[in-house]
DNA sequence: TAGATTGTTAATCGATTAACAATC
DNA sequence: TAGATTGTTAATCGATTAACAATC
């Protein structure tokens, strides 16, 4: 069971292969194939069965995965069980609207596992008022004491300028993953972790194909 | 140059280094090695000289490479230096973020090379009504005719269910670039390129690291 | 049982890093 | 020139794919 050291790109590919065994309709099959689902996921069979080796034996020779017992096992694997919270720095447009679409997710579906549990800003104009129900604080008022190290995951919404520091302070309060929207290669200790998001990266990666 | 089958991940790189160089103040210095760049890159200074020498011979030995020069050679490999018309399907809370970002990048910077040049959604009641100045218009509403072919990349932020749908719609109107939010493996014939940047994908990925 | 598919080892492929001659 | 850094080849590393015995 997961003995340390799962490349990247392995989980990448469970949270592929966790969506795709729950888009099937409950009930209607019991079992999947390693191919089926690598055809789904636009991947080798082979990768499959190697990618989900690295965690357990899953699977029924002759048969193939059971599909109830697999899903239960991926969600274990991916803290799909859990409620995550969530803070957003940079209450923008984006951020704003990260907001709304990820309460949304969750209102609609109580099983959704991330929660938006704070939302900052440095504006003062801002500060005080409510987007969904939650209200914006000012960063600077966030301190370990009220509760808040159980914050897992920062969406970084702020402009280019402002992320590293914003990014610092997460980082000192707790928080280890980050999703960073902001143009800028954030800097944090190797326990940190740090996805990408960063719109105009992508569509520039785009542009190169055209 | 360019002598075809470039990896993606080197393309993913290449945007990063013009990022880097572009935030080196202009006119405060006139070269810059591989390690410098491939320590702002987090990458291996080996990585960034065999990256570029891919495209060409842009350093001067003993030196480095020379900062204006670099950019504008970077700026024409990636398609910087054009204007690159953007459509986003689907005008919901995040797609409605998207455009307001994208359209104020633009306007705060006439350099910034993506233009949102059509909004689709297929409520009727979003019809005709107004984004940052340009009109919601229904996705079947659209043809070849009005002058639509030079839309080149295509922002999918529409529900799961309707990716698949419109992204062929897109496909079948010329466009080869995707920027995909919605939650779903677009499958796409191979001379489309498909970026992914499903927001609970991303966070779900984070989540395993908690 | 016969057919199918897993789990895993071995082979291949590709990407990263080290090393160094060329040269500014 | 002496020192530094490129461009590139060779070595390493890691990930993907093929193949197949085990077995349901």
């Amino acid at each position: 069971m997961a003995s340390n050291k799962i490349p990247d790109v392995v989980i990448r590919r469970m949270v592929t292969y966790l969506r795709i065994l729950r888009e099937i309709p409950p009930g209607s099959k019991e079992y999947i194939s390693s191919s089926e689902m690598g055809e789904w996921a636009a991947v080798n069979s082979a990768q499959v069965r190697k990618d989900l080796a690295l965690f357990g034996e899953f699977g029924k020779q002759g048969v193939g995965y059971p599909v109830q017992a697999l899903t239960e096992e991926l969600v274990r694997i991916l803290r799909a069980d859990r409620d995550i919270p969530v803070a957003v720095f940079g209450i923008g447009e984006l951020g704003t609207a990260l907001v709304r679409y990820l309460t949304g997710r969750r209102r609609s579906d109580p099983k959704y596992p991330f929660v938006i549990s704070a939302l900052f800003d440095s504006d003062p104009a801002k500060i005080g008022t409510n987007v969904e129900g939650l209200t914006i604080e000012l960063l600077e008022s966030w301190s370990e004491d009220k509760n808040r190290k159980e914050v897992k995951i920062a969406l970084i919404t702020v402009p280019a300028g402002a992320a590293q520091e914003v990014a610092d302070r997460a980082y000192r309060l707790g928080i280890k993953g980050f999703l960073n929207f902001a143009p800028t290669k954030l800097r944090l200790p190797p326990d940190a972790r740090v996805l990408n998001a960063d719109v105009t990266h992508q569509l520039q990666e785009l542009a190169y194909y055209l």
